[in-house]
DNA sequence: CCGCACCTGGACAACGTTGTCAGGTGTAGG
DNA sequence: CCTACACCTGACAACGTTGTCCAGGTGCGG
C-alpha cells in the first residue's frame, strides 16, 4: 500500500504552481483513516429538517421573478407559451438564485425516473469495465442516468441492491446475476420494472437474457487443444454455483467426449477465482504421474487465466493454455494467450437496447439471445504436448 | 466485431439442459441493432398517467391490513409503537401487494437522498474500476447508493452529468474533473452537495482535492531512467488541458534540470491517448539522428504505457521504459515494465471518507491530500542506453 | 367503580413538481 | 365600439411519504 499522506490547507498551494515548490515534504500518516475520519460516527447532526441548504424552489423562482409558479415550471421544461420578456424574467431568477429543478418531486409527479440500474459482480473487474461503459451510452442516448453497483457475488447482496434500485423506482434494471433464485423480483417486473439479465440467465423466473456462448465457446477452445495433439487436458473455472462456469465445464466435458478422450479425476477444478486456489489447483494438476499430469489447461474466466499464466510463467516446461475471455495485453505476454473471446461491450449494448425497447413498449414473450465467441490463437494454445503424448 | 446473434423464445430452453443440445444453430443478425430494435423511437405511447404498474401505495396496504396509513409507515420505518399483532397483520398486506416504499417520495419528504454521485472519465478504464468499486464500498458502509458515469473526458458532459445528478439530490459528489472550470458548482455546493475531487483538483473554485503526487512520482521514475545511464529520454503524455499530464511533465523538467540535462524539442509529446497518435510520437522519437533519438521513454499514464509497449514490443534493440500507473500483467512483460504506480483504491477510500466526514459534519476549509507513488522496479527501466550514449 | 396516565393508531399537512382548467389580457374583426 | 378569439398566466390538486398532533383505548391505582 501507499502510505504516506499529506494534507494541507488548500490555500497554501497558489494553484498548480508551474515553479518546482516544496512539494517534497510530507507527512505519514495512517491511510487507513486519512482525512478526519468519520466511518464509525452516528448520523449527522443536524436539525431533523435540514432542507439541505435551504434550496430555491420554483416557489421562491416565481416570487422573484414575479410571476406564477407554472409559469416557471413552463420555462424550466421549455414548454411553449411563455412570453420572450416573461421567460427572460425567470431566468434571470434562477440564475440570480442558482435554482435546479428537483428530479425527485418530478419522479413522484411524473411516475418515470429516466434512470435505469446495472448491478453487477464486481466493479473491479476489467471484463465489466466495457460492459459497464456500453450500458451508460446506451442509456445516455435514451436521455436515462445510469445507476449502478456491485454484489461482489454474493446473493444476497444482489438481492439488496437490485432492491434498493427498485425503490428508487429506475425504469429498468441490468443484471448480472450472483444468485440462482430471482423470485423475489417478481413483484417488481409485475409492477413493471423492464428487467433485462446479463451474461447468466436468471434463476426460477422467466426474463430477459443476453449472454455469450459459453458452452460452444468452451468446447472449441478444448478443441483446438486438442487439436494441436493434447490428450491430457484440465479445466479450472468458477465455483459450480455460476451458470457461466457449469455451461464451459460441460463445453470442456462434450470436447473431451467428441474426441473420445476420457477425463481423469484430478483435471477439473471448479471453486472460487481466488489465486491462491487457482494457484493451487494449476500446480496440482501439473505434477503426479506421467500418466496424469496434464499437458493443457483451459481456463474458465479472465481471473482464473491470469493467474495461471502466472503459475506457467515460473515453470521450465511451456504448457499449453487456452483461456476464456480475452485481456489486455495477452497478446504481448510470451507466449501470446490464445482465448475465447467473447465481446463484453457488445454484451452490454445488446441488453441495454433489449432493455429500452421494453421500455419503449415492446411486448412478447422473454427472449434469450445468445452472442457468439471468437477463438484468437496467440501461441499459447498452439504449444504441442511436450511429453507424455502416447 | 463478435456478429453471430441467435435470439429464440426462452420456453425453448428447458433449463440449463445439461444435455449436450443443438446449441450450434444460430441465425446470424446484425449486430448494431439486434432486438426488435428501438432506439430511434418517440417515448413509450402509453397514457400520461401511467403510473407503472400501478404499484400499491401504504395507502392500499393500510386498506388491505385495516389500519391507518401511518401505521403502515411505522411498520416499513421500523418505529416503535405498533402491536405485533398490527404488525404482522400490515406485513402480510406488504408481502401480498408486493409493496414498496417508493424512496422519490421518501426523498422528497425527508430531504437526504442517501446515494452519492461519482464522476469519472471512462467507465471502461481499467485504471477506474478499483477506484470505483472503493468508493462503493464506503458509501455502502455508510448506507448510501452510489450512482455513476463517465464524461468520456468532455468538459460539457462532465457539467451536464454532474448537474443532473444535482438535480437528483445526491448528498455528496465525487468528481474526476475533465473540465478546468468548476464555477458553475458554486450554486450547489453553496446549497449543500458536499463535493470531493479526485485525481486532478477543481479548476477555479476551492474545493477538497484527493490526488496522488504527480510531480514527484514523475520526477522519481525520470531519475530512474537518468540513475541508469539515460540521457535522452523521450516523454509522452495525455493533453496539456489535464492537470495531471502538465504536472508529470514538470515532474519530467525537474528530473532532468536535476541531472543537468538538456530536453531536445522533439522528446516531449502531450496529447490525446488514441493509439495512433502515441504510436506515432513513439517512432518519431525512436528514429532520427543518433544524437536526437531517445533511449528511454517515460510514459504519462497508463493507455500510454500500454501502446508504447506494443511499439516496443515490435523493435530489435530494446529501449527502456518507465511508465506512469501500474497495469495488471506488468510484471509478466518481457522485460517486466518498470512503473510509478498509485493507488487507485486509495484514492477513491480517501476521497469517500473525506466525503462522507464532510456530510457527516466536518467544516473548515478545502483540504489536499496527496498521495505518495511508489517506484516499482520490473526490468524495462533498468535496461541500459545501448548506442548513442556519449 | 371512577379517574388518570400511558400508549397505540389515525387524520392532516407538507415536501416540490406537473397536469388541469379557468381567468385575464391584448388584438383583430364586425 | 363591442364581441370573439387566441394566447398567456396562475390557482389548485395530486403524486407517495413522513412529522405533528390529537383522539381513543387500555391498564392500573385510588
Amino acid at each position: 500500500m501507499l502510505g504516506a499522506v499529506s494534507r494541507r490547507d488548500v490555500r497554501d498551494t497558489p494553484r498548480p504552481a508551474p515553479t518546482p515548490t516544496t512539494e517534497g515534504q510530507r507527512t505519514v500518516a495512517d491511510t487507513t483513516a486519512p482525512p478526519p475520519s468519520v466511518s464509525g460516527g452516528s448520523r449527522r447532526p443536524v436539525p431533523p429538517q435540514s432542507r439541505y441548504g435551504n434550496r430555491p424552489t420554483m416557489k421562491d423562482v416565481a416570487a422573484r421573478a414575479g410571476v406564477g409558479l407554472k409559469t416557471v415550471s413552463r420555462v424550466v421544461n421549455a414548454e411553449s407559451g411563455v412570453t420572450p420578456d416573461t421567460e427572460r424574467r425567470v431566468r434571470e431568477a434562477i440564475d440570480a438564485l442558482g435554482f435546479r429543478r428537483n428530479d425527485s418531486a418530478r419522479v413522484l409527479r411524473k411516475g418515470r425516473t429516466a434512470s435505469i440500474g446495472l448491478v453487477l459482480e464486481d466493479l473491479a473487474d476489467p471484463f465489466y469495465g466495457p460492459l459497464n461503459r456500453a450500458v451508460e451510452e446506451v442509456a445516455r442516448a435514451h436521455g436515462a442516468l445510469l445507476i449502478n453497483g456491485s454484489s461482489a457475488e454474493d446473493p444476497d447482496r444482489e438481492q439488496e441492491l437490485v432492491l434498493a434500485l427498485c425503490a428508487r423506482r429506475v425504469d429498468g434494471l441490468i443484471v448480472i446475476p450472483a444468485g440462482d433464485d430471482h423470485r423475489y423480483l417478481e413483484p417488481e417486473m409485475a409492477a413493471g420494472v423492464a428487467t433485462v439479465f446479463v451474461d447468466r440467465p436468471a434463476g426460477r423466473i422467466e426474463a430477459d437474457v443476453v449472454r455469450s456462448d459459453s458452452f460452444g465457446g468452451a468446447r472449441a477452445g478444448v478443441a483446438h487443444l486438442i487439436a494441436h495433439g493434447h490428450r491430457r487436458i484440465g479445466f479450472i473455472g468458477d465455483q459450480p454455483r455460476i451458470h457461466t462456469a457449469t455451461e464451459r465445464l460441460r463445453g470442456y466435458h462434450a470436447a473431451m467426449a467428441d474426441a473420445g478422450l476420457p477425463v481423469a479425476e484430478g483435471w477439473v477444478a471448479l471453486g472460487s477465482t481466488a489465486p491462491e486456489r487457482v494457484r493451487a489447483a494449476a500446480e496440482a494438476m501439473l505434477e503426479g504421474t506421467a500418466d496424469e499430469a496434464v499437458t493443457a489447461v483451459f481456463t474458465g474466466n479472465n481471473r482464473v487465466t491470469v493467474t495461471v499464466v502466472r503459475v506457467l510463467a515460473g515453470r521450465e516446461h511451456p504448457v499449453a493454455l487456452v483461456g476464456f475471455d480475452d485481456f489486455e495485453l495477452a497478446d504481448l505476454l510470451h507466449p501470446g494467450v490464445t482465448v475465447v473471446a467473447q465481446d463484453a461491450a457488445t454484451l452490454g449494448r445488446t441488453a441495454a437496447d433489449l432493455l429500452f425497447s421494453r421500455l419503449d413498449g415492446a411486448g412478447g414473450a422473454p427472449v434469450q439471445v445468445v452472442l457468439e465467441t471468437r477463438l484468437v490463437p496467440r501461441g499459447s494454445g498452439e504449444i504441442p504436448p511436450e511429453r507424455g503424448r502416447e
